[in-house]
DNA sequence: GGCAGCGATACCGCAGGGGTATCGATCCCG
DNA sequence: CGGGATCGATACCCCTGCGGTATCGCTGCC
């Protein structure tokens, strides 16, 4: 199979339309249907079930559309590599480190800080990303390590290491009845009508459905938060950036976040070696 | 990228010579001397050094290497699933399990038994493989699950579950002098020049070099030791298939053997799942 | 210095990927 | 119930680009 044939049929698994996925891809739609069909004879598999009016994907096409996601990205990361070993010519290559914008940010400081003090450090350039983001700029070749929070983010396929656990708290508004108390229970929150989840947008930049307002960044979420129209749990090292008008309550039975730091399996550099060591030590 | 240019490149540069690689494709050597230059010149970056009488790697050449088999075997992977999956044609599909060949034998037995009475097994196929080979299976697709063995396998990229942790014995012929211990140290086995142990031939089929008679598996391997030719460091629980020949005596300080059952990160086979759960409850 | 080995280049033929035009089926709407 | 709209498949054509052969140029070796 050739790169070109995944992307073709990623495109069509995506729309289930040939005449847009054509279209996305730039090229007309007779030559999509064509190549789709070739695949599908090589394959000796039907990966779409298609009337004139509708395109669906058979079992053996979802499986297909899975793997060829992942394939992809792994011919993406071979290129992008590939490229920033050319530019390093030899030397010293920097490395981009992935984080969620707006966590960990103290640990990511004093890792950041630490490591530039080693002897060999290489250049780091942090790249702040979105909710779960993570993974696929690793799997494909966009960063070179990561830092994520379990249990939200999979780690699965990546190399990893315990950094630090922490329980969590609930942010509340400064005036809300809640915000008085020690600390409160799972229950406690979630019987809060007038204070539901924010929604995040998903990969493809849309929302989920369910009551709660939408947030695209923590900027909004404390706005909605300090309004009194959400709450939120976060992990407790949140605290350290919290506006005035807002307040931390620990929750009790909430699962503990666990931070890590990750890097795609096969990674070889020294830089990504050595970042995870100092990360290790702190 | 195209899968044939990175085809291309991964033969040349295994080959490290333009003729035998073209002719390990099956085609000429100027068009492939082409496709390489092409392929330099749309990554903007050198992957061979080339005179006219020697063919090198260089740094970004290594990367793209490394880079490139892994995406050649996700498509590879890729193709394959698909196929099974539309074979299995939305029944339940069979799982292909792989494990080193006589190790870990009554654990897999007993796995293979207790999997098949629950209620909605699905049919194992068994795939013996020769040592380290285990990863590469189920990253291209021929295996859906795998028992490994750490120190030795690499579980990079994989996820796993601990099965079983064992200490290990030295396997030595019945009449010698350390036979009769009831255990030994490291330093004893490894001060016994008269028996070396043997030198496994590695995943290109040759043998790397060293003191020690060359076996190809394990029926070889036993004979060398009953000869009194060399010892061996394996795992207790190969004590079950021991000949009369041959004596295990338990080595103290020797690193602890941990079966583990992995599978790639992104398996959505209920199978693959059952199979895991019911060896974790053995 | 002649020869052998190897990668690069020049040139050619054709498979196949991409384009336009059109068909056939299906759904929608009046 | 018929006409139009929509969508995927088919027919046909063009031309890119892949693979082949012939040959060159360089290098190391006897």
């Amino acid at each position: 199979m050739e790169t070109r044939e995944l992307r073709y049929f990623v495109a069509v698994a995506e729309e289930l339309h040939f005449g847009r996925a054509a279209q996305r891809l730039g090229i007309a739609q007779p030559p999509l249907s064509r190549t789709i069909s070739q695949l599908e004879r090589r394959l000796g598999a039907v990966l779409l079930e298609r009337t004139s009016r509708t395109v669906a994907l058979t079992e053996a096409g979802s499986v297909l559309l899975r793997e060829a996601r992942a394939a992809l990205d792994a011919v993406e990361a071979a290129e992008r590599r590939t490229r920033r070993a050319a530019l390093a010519a030899g030397g010293q290559t920097g490395v981009v480190l992935a984080s969620k914008a707006g966590a960990s940010s103290e640990l990511l400081a004093k890792l950041l800080d630490t490591y530039a003090a080693e002897p060999d450090a290489a250049p780091v350039e942090v790249l702040l990303c979105g909710i779960g983001e993570q993974e696929r700029l690793l799997r494909d070749g966009r960063a070179d390590v990561a830092l994520l929070h379990l249990p939200f983010d999979a780690t699965a396929g990546l190399d990893t290491e315990e950094l630090r656990t922490e329980r969590q708290v609930v942010i509340l508004p400064a005036g809300h009845p809640l915000a008085g108390r020690p600390h409160v229970q799972m229950a406690d929150v979630s019987e809060l009508p007038d204070l539901p989840m924010p929604r995040w947008p998903g990969r493809d930049g849309t929302y989920p459905d369910g009551p709660g307002p939408q947030a695209r960044d923590h900027a909004q979420l404390y706005q909605l938060i300090a309004l009194g129209r959400a709450c939120w749990i976060a992990p407790e090292s949140s605290r350290a950036q919290l506006r005035d008008d807002v307040v931390a309550v620990p929750v009790l039975d909430a699962p503990a976040v666990t931070t890590v730091i990750a890097w795609p399996p096969h990674s070889r550099s020294r830089a990504v070696a050595g970042l995870v060591r100092t990360a290790t030590r702190l």
